[in-house]
DNA sequence: AATGTTATACTACATTTAGGGTATTGTTTT
DNA sequence: AAAACAATACCCTAAATGTAGTATAACATT
């Protein structure tokens, strides 16, 4: 069974040489081309493409903002970002609207349709410059709230108590849980507050975040 | 200038194929070779490589925590991890430690110099299968603190109140911000507790950040 | 016109926190 | 051995919070 595709892409010349590509592909058919985002909103639920490849620079609505919005109600749908650049900013909006490859509109036709292929094969294709950026946003996310190191001023029973602190648990809760009397609880959360120069739970939570 | 690359790897048969083939490349030279990871934490700190191609999984030592060492100290060096898993975990994991690359041992000796080649040039070479696995999980998590359907229950008042509160601010605090008197941001405040179903500031505090 | 919701504000009471003092017992570090 | 720190637990006081009832004005919905 063929890849079922619809374009939506602006520029009348670019959409014309995307289409060609499809059309003359083997195991790749066209679906639909849209010159807007508008009309691709109302088109594409009716035809329901297996891949859009959509452009991010619409004249109207934008690509990232269509990708949002159909994703919603179309989950199956694998959108493919075709854009001319490779802004870090871009990449991440389209990622988390719910694009699943993000490629460049100098991609020579071979590789667009590898790509296309790969999409379709539960495969994220990109270059390895963007993958990079992903991966270096990832990292930042991911680490941020270890890179704490007011944290390390902490005793270990200290950084227990502000762990079940940020749970919501009361200090006679926590006092249950360890065994431990509640006045050493509020001793040690005393002791944290001062450490951690703050003055109420939320800040210390909000500090044990990262925030 | 050749690229210099140190190896981490304990099977004998493949840590000669791969130096065999840094070897014999054009543009690559191999600057240390280690069969363990304890080996590597010794040795690479004084050769400085610009990249070190190291296995996860290692006789004692697991190449994740090698590269979550080494990487602490040596942020220029760039890691790829290689394995012969495309497990989840294991990849956001080692992402996470601060590796910049990951392929598979399967991968051919000429994608193997240009996936390293392009570490190099700030890509992040990694086959499209994994980087939509890196790509779900950034959906996931940038998404999951907008999922939060029960926040809409809230007035656009108690949102605000509750967004004060997340800050840390006392009830008098906030009702100095807004005019109001601290007895009505109480009574909102309650108002939050009872449709977040929570009784206490750090539990709708960990709602309102959808946790 | 009646009902429901939101925002406002008061009261009262019980509970929980925060700030600070003191003290004992261990464990590290010097 | 002395000093510093960690964990434990008690004391007191005051401030902040949580729970709950009541009430009023404004606005939206039915």
């Amino acid at each position: 069974m063929d890849i079922s595709i619809a374009i939506v892409e602006d520029n009348h010349d670019i959409r014309n040489a995307l289409e060609q590509i499809i059309e003359m592909a083997d195991g790749y058919s066209l679906a639909g081309s849209y010159n807007s985002g508008e009309d691709a909103l109302l088109k594409i639920p009716q035809i329901k493409p297996q891949v859009v490849l959509i452009d991010i620079n619409l004249g109207g609505i934008n690509g990232i903002e269509v990708v949002k919005l159909l994703k919603k109600n179309m989950t199956e749908v694998l959108f493919m970002m075709c854009t001319i650049y490779e802004e870090d900013e871009k990449i991440f909006e389209a990622l988390s609207a719910g694009a699943s490859g993000y490629i460049l509109k100098k991609t020579a036709p071979d590789k667009l349709l590898t790509a296309i292929k790969e999409l379709q094969d539960g495969g994220s294709p990109m270059s390895s410059q963007i993958a990079r950026k992903v991966v270096t946003h990832f990292q930042n996310s991911s680490n941020k709230s270890m890179v704490n190191d007011s944290l390390d001023l902490l005793s270990s029973r200290e950084k227990e108590i502000l762990e079940m602190l940020s749970k919501g648990l009361l200090y006679k809760e926590i006092a249950e849980k360890v065994f431990i009397s509640p006045q050493t609880v509020r001793k040690h959360v005393y002791h944290i507050y001062e450490k951690l120069h703050v003055s109420n739970r939320i800040e210390a939570v909000n500090a044990f975040y990262g925030r």
